[in-house]
DNA sequence: GATGAATGAGCGTTCATTCAT
DNA sequence: CATGAATGAACGCTCATTCAT
């Protein structure tokens, strides 16, 4: 196995069992059975624990994201481009529920305050493509007059419960509910 | 001081402390020194730790369900009691951060995971006001034709992201845009 | 058994595998076990390793401190003082052997050099009567005009490489010798 | 490199940690990273970590005594012979002073009292010529007819004590100061 | 022969829970 | 009943040592 191999063999054991049992429902000590590795191997890889779960943020953004952008197209309608990204991104949601939880997790905790923080306050690059469309609609008059914050609340927040509701087998999310719970973000933010 | 005193002096202080600190940030000892009794004696209102949090959660739901529906009035057009709740729930929770804090923890973990599945079971009661209107809206076609489960998703999902936002002091919410933030809501699932 | 009679069967256990094994051959494990209690226990009275060490350190000075100036006359001559003292302390040594090897523990660790450093700086109080007494006898003539830290080495050093040899053995102290250690150490420090 | 040199960068870089760091102070891969060789490779010159640092100190030993020798006349008076070994020794540890804290690190531990305990069974060569000055000196009524243990402690433990004020910054010793130390010690075993 | 990644026992410390007072 | 001292399992982390390359 792999220098790098190993690396992500202890990521993916890590994320997995911090999705399903939260951050100290996983100790190293299982991170490292679970990656078929002895417990100080991690410490190879990873500084401490804080440091291996703010990289495994960061793995999971930098696959993220190209994900969500592939296929997006500029000369596309505001509407299309902004259907196609939220779809996209409930979509990978839904196909890596281990990935979901794992946000979530961190987003509620010290790590994901911390982060959010600095993206909002700092303007993080990755919320560029958002800011830019939600700024490009107000313009046009397309997308109400709110600020940004709330218009992310309004596209994202439907998302992450509908998610949520999915992967606990509350509904059975198809490609039509998916479209239709997408538009209905649309609809939130335009008139 | 009484026996029900006691009881709701170690509830309040367990839910401040989980609220600002998460459940790993409040051992019992200081949840106790909180509430100005012994560590043992925690233990005589509540069977262990568990058994407190999932108490203090249904402590919150009871609390928070009369004061989001005084004032409802069910001869009021389906659009004004949808405007009502919501509203009520944004500013329940923006007033009363620490239950807000604490709900977030609360379903960010295995109890609220264990939580949703119990109800997903026997449907709880506290939905069904929400779910009427639902129904209601959906008979005289005025919200979409969507599962109950999105509608919820679509009302809910951005007041929970607009009130951490506001929590944590990325937006000032006031009065007028928390009327806006909740009038988008309805477009989401009227259109 | 008391509050502080468990602290003191902690302090004399550590104390004990401290002088017999050094710092890190006294494990708070082996420490606990060895003082007959809980891992946890140890916590209640001691804040953390380091404020066990330092405490052991500060009783110990406390313990000794009036033994040695126990007989002490401020009107004899400035020889039988300094010949009453120094035997006393050697003789304290003897007779304690674990204190005399945890004090050889303490001092040569980052422990005594910190505590060293604000005694000679800051002219702790426990030094004062030794001060005092090489003063006296440099103005009087008698001690030779050195440094006070060179008197102390003189006085001391002996005091201590003999009590290490005395403890492994390689000599039997009596009464005699004793006198006629210390006796040495006056010669050494007058002319 | 050569496997002599290489064991002596091995050897340097632990003496180097271990004086300035104490022996938890210098993990072996940090011996290794300092002494610019593979973790394992100390291993192959040093079976283990204990018999590194024993070995540490007799190469010390070996280092030391011809130093302190060189210069040393026979012919000379006792008086003048002690002095010149005594001070050789101070000046040399003040010089090397690594050298010292090594010396103090290993005598105050486990490895020191072992190696006490061999010495005092096999009457090591090393401390021959100080024993055959002492013994010189008592059969000619000059140093005083005290155990040689005794004589010993009276003309080093001054020595080392006044190293380590010295090397903490205690005290700045010049060639005054030490000849007037050392003659001192002198003045201890004779009178 | 040299390497350094891997190991896992062992460390200091925390905290939910118990139970003698 | 209420207490809080005592417990010990479990945590995150270190590091001497091994061994496949």
């Amino acid at each position: 196995m792999s220098k790098l191999e190993k690396r992500d063999e202890i990521a993916r054991a890590a994320l997995g069992l911090i999705a399903e049992n939260g951050f100290h429902g996983a100790p190293m000590a299982m991170i490292a059975e679970k990656a078929g590795v002895g417990a100080g191997t991690i410490y190879r890889y990873f500084e401490n624990k804080d440091i291996l779960i703010n990289e495994l943020y960061r793995d999971l953004e930098e696959r993220i994201y190209p994900i969500i952008l592939c296929g997006y197209e500029q000369k596309q309608t505001i509407r299309n481009r902004f259907l196609h990204m939220n779809s996209a991104m409930l979509r990978y949601f839904i196909e890596n529920p281990l990935d979901f939880r794992f946000l979530e997790q961190f987003h509620n905790s010290p790590f994901g305050v911390a982060h959010r923080r600095d993206k909002i306050l700092g303007k993080k690059k990755e919320c560029d493509i958002f800011l830019e469309l939600f700024r490009e609609g107000i313009a046009q008059k397309i997308v109400k007059d709110l600020p940004l914050v709330i218009l992310f609340a309004l596209s994202f927040g439907p998302i992450l419960t509908v998610t949520r509701d999915h992967i606990l087998g509350f509904i059975k999310l198809d490609d039509v509910l998916i479209d239709q719970t997408v538009a209905a973000c649309w609809d939130a933010i335009t008139a």
